[in-house]
DNA sequence: AATTATATGTAAGATTCCGATATATGCAAC
DNA sequence: GTTGCATATATCGGAATCTTACATATAATT
């Protein structure tokens, strides 16, 4: 019963991915890098965000993460964490410049989509 | 160099057909059936609302049209125009109920989205 | 005569995503 | 003490979806 959701996600996965980062700004105490995340925390991050409407699978997950790296976008850090080996994703400045421009582009898909929508069909005649 | 929206519109496709046909309230005139429109026609209505934000390519749209008549979603007729073959789509009940559904799931996907790409990184404690 | 706009459609291929599976640790319950 | 759950990363097969290119055809314009 995964309501709809999911279908509108296709191609909105990296977008999301690179967001998280992006305003991940240094979240003080030790740490050196801003933005890191590991791949089970970006899915419990959205999860709880959207309270539950949005969830990312994991198959859908690693290989975008894999992806963006490859790209230039992010890079790795491995730690070892309570004996587990745990993969840490920031961003590059290339990433972060992505990561604007993706939401900027999504914010105009949004608006037009806004039009297609939720536009009254009267407000269609333009004279 | 196609600018960002095709990557988002993935998904979005028969949620927009369906939204187009269901605002179609029969044109007035001579027309009996309301909603109807036929493919090319759809193209165009997105790409003018949208101010070419959104393009729908043929090689997608039409498979999406003729699985949606499969679902039953959507019935056709096929008419002469011009001397050339016109195939009109218009939605079933199911397929207006589908329509409203689909809306109002993007509605919620949107709103969603919101809260992940829009929120402010507040809780980060700006020091 | 050639091009553009109109009009519907198919086929090959790439991309993207989901579900299942595999592996492994820590912890709480029983 | 072992079963199960949460944590954690990752791959694989398959399905769905979309893009590009192609095929066909008429009407109007150049």
């Amino acid at each position: 019963m995964d309501t709809s959701s999911n279908e509108f996600l296709r191609g909105t996965l990296k977008t999301i991915v690179l967001k998280l980062l992006a305003e991940q700004p240094a979240t003080g105490e030790a740490k050196s890098r801003p933005g890191r995340m590991y791949g089970y925390e970006i899915t419990q991050a959205v999860k709880e965000r959207t309270k539950g409407e949005i969830t990312l699978s994991f198959g859908a997950l690693y290989p975008v993460l894999h992806k963006l790296e490859q790209e230039g976008l992010l890079i790795t850090e491995t730690e070892e964490v309570d004996g587990r080996l745990r993969k840490y994703y920031s961003l590059t400045p290339t990433g972060n410049k992505a990561a604007e421009q993706k939401v900027s582009d999504f914010e105009r898909f949004m608006e037009a989509m806004r039009t297609l929508l939720l536009t009254p069909p009267q407000l269609a005649t333009g004279h």
